[in-house]
DNA sequence: TACTTTTCCATGCAGATGCATCTAATGCAA
DNA sequence: TTGCATTAGATGCATCTGCATGGAAAAGTA
């Protein structure tokens, strides 16, 4: 791979993530109260399947580090969107569990979520309300 | 595009993104003394083939809103890499301009910025030295 | 058992970012 | 000219982030 073609290919990297990062930011903090990583850490442990997860866990899925999921964490819980507890088999572990209202926030939220999606890749077929 | 196609590729840009600017910034930081975008903002001067650059056209070009783009060239500006003028046309705006050392730092940079781009972009042809 | 090392998560701290705002200079219109 | 809306860039402020560290528990070692 030719090193203009690593720069081009890191630089639309770089437009497509500020681009679409900023949108969901606003669209999902305007319109549901969520962050863009708050967002994405919700989704997770609908779709994972399980019930709970381990804080490093969801650092890892959403490319946060440990500190800052920590915290992050803590924001949904203080919002009621999770809950943490000790672990059992592990106690110096804390397991994180989605709350019911945190699944129909994340529900809620997810149409937005995949419209700004819809709209930023591919901005020609403008399904949404024109403005 | 299918839904699940728009969160496939939106997370391949998340884990791009995040993974090469993690790297960048550590060997950046640690190598060369920048951070990222202050890499990308000599690199954008650099290239642009002109000397006087406007401030809010290097946040564009860098994705950075004005004012984050502000304070950062002031800390490339404290660091003597940029320096900053009146512009003479329009008494409110400024210039921005590369100095020998901004251009020397680049310079000096640059390979390194290419090697995590090669590295992480592909991952199996490791030219540089292995762990 | 007693001691050391490692792992898990929380937190203090410093740095970067965006939004809202402020000042100064332009531009436009009456 | 005077007055109002707009634009350029700097800055106060709140927030989010990562690094380094702290305490507690577990795992490994003698």
């Amino acid at each position: 791979m030719s090193e203009e073609s690593l720069v081009g290919a890191w630089r639309e990297v770089l437009a497509k993530h500020a681009t679409t990062s900023c949108v969901l930011e606003r669209e999902l903090s305007e319109r549901h109260g969520l962050g863009m990583s708050e967002f994405e850490v919700l989704e997770r442990m609908v779709e994972g399947g399980r019930e709970k997860y381990r804080v490093q866990e969801v650092a890892d899925a959403v490319h946060l580090s440990q500190s800052a999921c920590s915290r992050l964490i803590a924001r949904l819980e203080k919002a009621g969107l999770v809950r943490r507890g000790m672990c059992e088999a592990d106690r110096r572990g804390v397991f994180v569990l989605i709350t019911d209202e945190g699944r129909a926030r994340h529900a809620e939220a997810r149409p937005t979520h995949r419209a700004v999606l819809a709209e930023v890749f591919s901005p020609a077929e403008r399904l949404t309300s024109p403005a």
